[in-house]
DNA sequence: AAATACATTTCGAGA
DNA sequence: TCTCGAAGTGTATTT
């Protein structure tokens, strides 16, 4: 097969279909526009009845089938997977097996409509405005969390979990801090709860639990309230401000 | 235009790219492979250099845009968004806004190797092996928590959350129990915990706390173990037996 | 519309 | 390889 940007099939038989995915899916993505029936296996379990889907076969092993609607597919199966194709009973079979956990998505298709394979790269990819990023600006800016704060350690392990700020406040108190970069829940209450009923009373000086996050629930704020806990309002617009500057 | 089941452009220039996208979209699934750059603002931001990529616009206003590894899509924007495309300096220029939050993605496309306009459907689909699932079959076989547990109330309101599953045992002590479908981590300790602790303790009986999942991690063991509180195992197989019978 | 919790979550970092 | 926690999480359900 020689290379090509791009190459299209109309109409394939399944057999045609079936030889050209075995030849073709490590080095292009798939895009399969046919009628198609799909059966899930694994953690759980699903069947998609028989319709016109969009089936995508990447070269990593990823499957998705979308329907009409949703960001998400309706069945898929992530990177690190086994795809084989077959023609049977002038049906196209597309099997995608994964190991651990150990799943299997199964795709009848009949008739095909299209195939299409093409060479996709992935440009250089940049993010901003995570709570990591979140976390490094109160790093340089203590004085957000509240006057007086130090940080001591960021990424603290603890035998429950990771605190992402530990810090000292002016009294000498421990103060641990747990950041969101959307609003806070009772599950992030929750956390932060648990990380100070077992950190490790210091003699004369008390264990404070601040939850940083640009909101907060109501729920929320009362589960903190009743555990005596603290809430410190830290929005992205703010955050922009120490950004550079 | 007239309806076929799909639609094929090769090599369209961007001018006619955008006249054909603008009368589809709201029709056809629509496949553009096209080199192509993608910025982002909202909820955060990012920016996707020039290169080879897929993008999939949705009759629903969903966007994708895929590289050629991974499941999830590099950039997307959900369903309920509005696509507008226009040509400009020889550019194909794809707009998709949201209106709250308020975002944008915008893409570049240049240039434009295939289009392909589907008309998809999705078939009936079904699941199985979900948490209701699970909660549901306890329901019915109390015993599958302990000998005597006998059920008050399946999603109890809390001033906190939802309790899966409200109970009591042969003592008449409380049992609130916690069901996941898969591994329970410290999150999940967390979460009873705090139900646990907060619910209104009754004269002369205790408060118990059960996690009901497959597995549980050491740390999250250790953690309810600290908080006095209980591990139920309880999995997918076991409960597959009891489902039907 | 806002809040809440599940999900075949996926994904990435660290041990 | 496994564990843990973030994510522009998405999605359905309920208020």
């Amino acid at each position: 097969m020689s290379y090509e940007k791009y190459v299209i099939l109309e109409n394939p038989d399944p057999a045609q279909a079936a030889e050209f995915i075995r030849l073709s899916w490590r080095r292009y993505v798939i895009v399969i526009f046919a009628r198609s029936m799909v059966t899930y296996r694994g953690r759980a379990a699903s069947r998609l009845d028989w319709d016109d889907h969009l089936i995508i076969i990447k070269p990593d092993g990823t499957l998705l089938v979308h329907g009409p609607t949703k960001r998400d597919p309706i069945n898929w199966q992530p990177p690190g997977c086994t795809v084989t194709s077959m023609e049977r009973d002038n049906v196209l079979v597309i099997r995608s097996r994964r190991p651990r956990p150990r799943e299997e998505v199964v795709i009848d298709c009949n008739p095909i409509y299209v195939i299409l394979a093409v060479d996709i790269r992935r440009g250089l990819f940049r993010m901003y405005g995570t709570e990591s990023w979140m976390i490094s600006i109160v790093m340089r800016h203590p004085e957000l969390i509240e006057d007086g704060f130090v940080p001591i350690a960021r990424e603290h392990q603890t035998k429950y979990g990771i605190i992402d700020l530990l810090g000292r406040d002016r009294e000498g108190n421990i103060v641990i801090c747990e950041f969101k970069r959307r609003m806070a829940d009772v599950q992030h209450v929750a956390q932060l709860a648990l990380y100070v009923d077992t950190f490790p009373r210091p003699k004369g000086a008390r264990v404070r639990g601040i939850l940083v996050a640009p909101g907060i629930s109501d729920k929320a704020l009362l589960a903190l309230k009743e555990k005596g806990l603290e809430y410190r309002r830290l929005n992205h617009a703010t955050l922009m401000k120490y950004a550079e500057g």
